[in-house]
DNA sequence: CAACTTATTGCAATTAAGTCTCAAAAGCAG
DNA sequence: CTGCTTTTGAGACTTAATTGCAATAAGTTG
């Protein structure tokens, strides 16, 4: 099936030049695919289980294509790898549990309203964000499902 | 003149068997006079101009003394460096002006009752966060006075 | 579909931030 | 001051990411 991404990205391949390779119809699928967060290390694993030729050069030159066309985001977690997931659904901010490296997106419409009243108060418009909030379980505490996230 | 960082720094070499050095002085010093975010090579910078022979790598040795026993605190701000500032004052979070670099800081308790709230609803607890809202100018905008930084 | 133009790739070399090793230097307790 | 131990400077090393380049492959033209 082709996705939503694969559409935006043909078309981006239309408009600019660009030439719609296999490394990158891989390297968008696996991160259409993917539901955690994967670094360019993980990408690259992965996209090689479908061509074990693909060097982790294209996997960089392709990621850094994809976020400045706005099709991934990358997030720097602490670790010191960029971590990216696709820009596809809509906006949210992560909690990330320290002791598991587990990260959980979550969605504030109150916090991004704060957000805006704030720059707006500095003199500015908001151009992106991030808001990270890392996190331990409370101990004897209720417990929601987690999205697993790779180390 | 000593700061309360210095006395918490002599408090901690105290408890830890640390030593108290020429080098640990000079860079805590640049780190309480500065006000803005230096990255590590720019408190090397500062601190060669007292003491020309400091080593970029007592530098990173120190920050991250600093910064794991709390007396620091380390941010990314989207360029690849770490940034730092001391922890000495009441926590806050960061507007970043994309067109200039510039640093601002503000703090919203609203926005951190929220996040408190987010966090326990998914059976955790807040160890740190970090909120980063990347702005720039609003076109004919009034203009609050901004702490200017070092790209 | 063969020829051609030019973007893209794989590979290896390179960069950049940060860390580590180690002999020499410097704190600090007695 | 002495001696023990931590810390330092210098440079080698690590790791994520970028780049140069010759070979390859998209996409276009005829």
């Amino acid at each position: 099936m082709k996705s939503k991404l694969d559409e935006e990205f043909e078309r981006l391949c239309r408009e600019k030049g660009l030439r719609l390779t296999g490394p990158r119809r891989i390297i968008l699928d696996v991160l259409a695919k993917a539901s955690d967060h994967p670094d360019a290390i993980e990408v690259h694993r992965r996209a090689s289980l479908i061509d074990p030729s693909i060097a982790i050069a294209t996997v960089y030159r392709t990621v850094r294509l994809l976020e400045d066309s706005g099709i991934l985001e990358s997030h720097a977690f602490g670790d010191g790898r960029a971590r990216y997931e696709t820009a596809d659904r809509e906006h949210h901010d992560h909690l990330i549990n320290i002791e598991t490296g587990d990260v959980i997106e979550f969605r504030s419409d109150e916090i991004e309203r704060l957000q805006e009243g704030i720059a707006r108060a500095h003199g500015f418009e908001i151009v992106s964000h991030r808001l990270e909030i890392f996190v331990k379980p409370l101990k004897g505490g209720k417990r929601k499902k987690t999205s697993r996230d790779r180390r």
